[in-house]
DNA sequence: AGATTTACATACAGACATGTATGTAAATCT
DNA sequence: AGATTTACATACATGTCTGTATGTAAATCT
């Protein structure tokens, strides 16, 4: 076969990538077979396993090229608390309009089993777990700083339940197909759980 | 080989079980194959087809046999949120002290993949999450009418955000090995959650 | 322009899982 | 007590996936 080109070599990288997402979504990452990603990318297994060591790299990759869905850095005007509220918003919308997003997701949380060669991936995820640990922490610390929030709210036990909470939607928002159970009202459960944490008037 | 008696052959049953849990929690559903089930339990792929359809029919028994972890049934006494907060704590304990339902959820929450077959289970697990939603909202209403929490407080709004809560808090608690993200407050999160929803007094 | 890589396709070898069909001796039924 | 199930073990037939080894023509390097 005639060698392709470093441009379009990177094509096809991107391409195996694209397939195996949706391949991996529609049978889940165990039952995928390497072949079926190759037809779907329009190559053979050996174009996989040029670009890839193996599955567990691909999968890598897949992840890799979606990114992380959550990044409160983007948010950098408002106070503390609407900038956590718009940082859960904005990745709550990532999902309903990012296709990529939404099946690397559906993936990770609902079609991956995390044994063997993926266990690493689960601390990976746990990882992102302490990050964003950290970063609500900070936001609930300033706003209690600010009186956005209560004096006696313990930032890092309220960015636990964030977390939690975060989590939770995620994963239920994902398996709501019909959006009886979550879905339908994201927007309102996120601004009530923000809401939960301001400072409250006297009743 | 010799005919087993009824209860040989449910002890058999039983044994089998027990030991795809097992298996299932140290390999992931998908690569477990039957004959690792087989030889775990003592017996061949053949006593395990004899019981069981296929491994869909073997997972489900498998759920079966632990049963949901959540049930506010147990708890009648108290006012609405200390019922709440009581089923909430006991689920989370039982994680902790029942190893049989530790290996399940973690199997259910980490090491399985809801396609094909599974896709059905997945359902079922949102089945059982309209079941908790109907639950909390009908105490978050009588919360509501006892004065226990304010009036504006949505019941069913409420009741979706413990209900991610809670969701997140099972997944982030199974995989928090070393406890530093949620294992090690599981109480605290869950009185403050409970807690936010209580009447506050005036500030 | 020639040497060397590169970006794959093709071919090979082996492991492993699944479902079913069949055998069988003892429990259970009548 | 004899007939019939039952509770498995054994054997079979088949498909599928994986990893690697090898081939090759064109890009890229020098």
């Amino acid at each position: 076969m005639a060698r392709k080109t470093k441009a379009e070599a990177a094509l096809t990288r991107h391409r195996i990538v694209e397939c195996a997402r949706q391949v991996f979504s529609r049978e889940g990452v165990t039952n995928t077979s390497l072949e079926t990603v190759a037809k779907e990318a329009g190559v053979t297994r050996g174009a996989v396993y040029w670009h890839f060591r193996d599955k567990a790299d691909l999968f890598m990759a897949v992840r890799q090229q979606t990114g992380t869905l959550l990044r409160f850095d983007d948010f950098r005007t408002g106070a503390a608390l609407e900038r956590l509220e718009a940082g859960l918003q904005a990745a709550l919308d990532r999902l309903r309009t990012d296709r990529q997003a939404l099946e690397t997701y559906e993936v990770m949380l609902w079609k991956c089993e995390y044994v063997g060669a993926f266990a690493g991936v689960r601390k990976d995820l746990m990882s992102a777990s302490s990050l964003f640990l950290t970063e609500v922490t900070e936001l609930y610390g300033e706003a209690v700083r600010m009186k956005q929030a209560p004096a006696d709210l313990d930032p890092a036990l309220a960015a636990r339940e964030t977390l939690c909470f975060y989590a939770g939607l995620l994963k239920l928002w994902l398996a709501d197909e019909n959006g009886v159970t979550v879905r339908g009202e994201v927007r309102q459960l996120i601004a009530r759980h923000v809401a939960g944490r301001r400072l409250q008037k006297a009743v």
